[in-house]
DNA sequence: ACCGAAGCGGAGCAGCCGCTCCGGTAGGGT
DNA sequence: ACCCTACCGGAGCGGCTGCTCCGCTTCGGT
């Protein structure tokens, strides 16, 4: 009588997996602007089945980030060492290392900046790496090397304004752009900041 | 017989001026991705008109942006006050402000960053520019107030990174993310730059 | 083995964009 | 005043993109 609610078959739940791999490595590494034809093809998925799977080429990104940003934060937080200063540039520097190679990481972390415009969906996406900021930033007053009125979204802000140059210039450029950004975060250099 | 060699006639000179305008307010506003369409109707004239007096789109979108590009580095240059520290920061200031009013500017002057590919021509746009922030640097080089290790490049790169985020967040956000780069700028605050 | 239904694929639709083409218009030298 | 010619306008072409539709396939419970 009560039948099962609906034991996905084996092969939509294989071909959503395809789906969302084949998103997840496009959009990292062209950005947020891809073809779904092409999405679907990497997939080798027909177009009936991407879109049955998500009713929108939208809900699909945001699925893909959301494992982007999910793995992202895992191996961040797996690289700490609990010396916080060094956990906190290291981190930057990874993530822009991360972003050399996959232009579209931050370009999506970017669209989730609050009061954009609708995207309340992709905002769960920063919602991975967010809190481990908000950590690192802790843990770095605490240490007392970064200066006391940095807060954790200046931190984000920041981040994403470094990832919109690290794809497009030398490696070594955008290195010394993020030094001099590191100094000015010392709480050697505080000069009073304009409040929040 | 030797007819002179064709004074252009006045309506053609006209409506090429109205093309320039109308494509520089529409870049400025809202970007570089701006329809050809939408240009001619702004413009008040037709597709025609705008193919012939310009080969490309891109070649129009060249030619308004250094109009663009040469008006604010006047009016730049124009608010030096012979201070170099707090001239640098008007500077940057400035540039960010009008790109908050304009999220196109930076945008193009991004694409025209060295090692992109093609956009040879966009390139000298940013020669409006780029000495201008030689100038400052050199000044602020001069007074003691610059670490020694930063170059015109850093601080047009810093600019460019900034210029991404300013149009996307509240002001007092960019502000402060602006003030630390440039405590990271000062001489008191200098460690040891990876080489350029 | 059977069979109903969930799932599949890809041709096709509608809309957008950069650009071209050509019949009509009007500027300006004579 | 005339006419030749440079110039104008906008319909239309080809290509791309997000999305839909529907005939066929294949899964998996019985």
């Amino acid at each position: 009588m009560t039948s099962p609610p609906a034991a996905t078959r084996s092969d939509a739940a294989r071909n959503r997996v395809r789906l969302l791999d084949a998103a997840a490595g496009l959009i990292t590494e062209r950005g947020s602007d891809v073809d779904v034809r092409e999405i679907a093809r990497r997939a080798e998925v027909g177009m009936g089945t991407l879109y049955r799977h998500f009713p929108t080429k939208e809900a699909l990104l945001d699925a893909a980030l959301e494992h982007v940003f999910t793995s992202w934060a895992a191996a961040a937080s797996a690289a700490l060492t609990g010396r916080a200063w060094s956990d906190l540039s290291r981190f930057l520097g990874d993530a822009l290392t991360r972003q050399t190679a996959s232009p579209g990481l931050l370009d999506a972390y970017c669209q989730a900046l609050p009061g954009q415009a609708g995207n309340t969906a992709r905002q769960h996406c920063r919602q991975q790496v967010g809190p481990l900021i908000a950590e690192l930033v802790r843990a770095a007053h605490a240490s007392g090397d970064l200066r006391p009125d940095i807060t954790a979204e200046d931190v984000s802000l920041l981040l994403v304004a470094l990832g919109r140059i690290a794809p497009v210039v030398p490696e070594p450029s955008w290195r010394r752009i993020l030094h001099v950004s590191l100094d000015g975060l010392r709480a050697s250099s505080a000069t009073p900041l304009p409040h929040p």
